[in-house]
DNA sequence: TGCTTATATGCAAATATATGCATATGTTTA
DNA sequence: TAAACATATGCATATATTTGCATATAAGCA
């Protein structure tokens, strides 16, 4: 019997399957920097502007620019523009679930 | 009323915080590799030698060597030695489960 | 002891990534 | 149109990461 993870890709050539772990990298990869994750926790409780987060992070507001683009470029965040502001939100709640779950696994190692 | 992720942090002093996300970025850096995906796939369905893996992933044996441990090192996999043979194995489902609704996230939409 | 096999590691080169600083773009208001 | 404000981006630099190659370590066997 296959496993889960043989199911999941079953259908894949070696190619699709090499293209899969590829994006699988870049999207663990945005998440694999804490400049980023301090920007998602300040976003995840609800559209956030770009000012918004820099005042919640207190990094310049070029980095915090490029890292929620590229939140967003990566599909993790949506964009919205209006007027001058900018806007991002979540776009998926199961990576914001992810997240939490591996936030709350490594926090109980912490203590 | 706070969110999911407030909850699972509440507890925690900024410091403690950047603590988290430092150990959750560490933790999202080891899958944010094509090579180690490969690998993961290849030790995900049973205990594999180094030479397995190595045969399996068609990589160096230096490098499948070096994100073996890596991964072990992140507490990903296990490691288990039986004379020269060192034997790797999947320590925490989650961590494929993860991987694995990403991917087929991530399959699907290659369609 | 010497040889073979399995695994790990040191080092250098190539490549990627994050950051700061300055500045561009684009929108609103006077 | 000019000035003010919000956001994005170009460039240089610092830092980290991956990889290949050679070699070390360590166990088993002749």
């Amino acid at each position: 019997m296959k496993s889960r993870v043989q199911k999941a890709t079953k259908a894949l050539s070696p190619k699709q399957m090499e293209k899969v772990f590829s994006k699988v990298a870049e999207y663990f990869s945005v998440l694999s920097e804490p400049s980023r994750l301090r920007i998602m926790y300040a976003v995840c409780n609800g559209e956030k502007t770009v000012s918004e987060v820099v005042e919640m992070c207190g990094t310049s507001q070029a980095n915090v620019s490029r890292h929620l683009m590229a939140l967003h470029k990566s599909g993790i965040l949506l964009r919205r523009k209006e007027g001058v502001t900018v806007y991002y939100s979540i776009a998926d709640d199961a990576t914001v679930e992810m997240c939490q779950t591996v936030c709350t696994k490594i926090a109980e190692s912490i203590h």
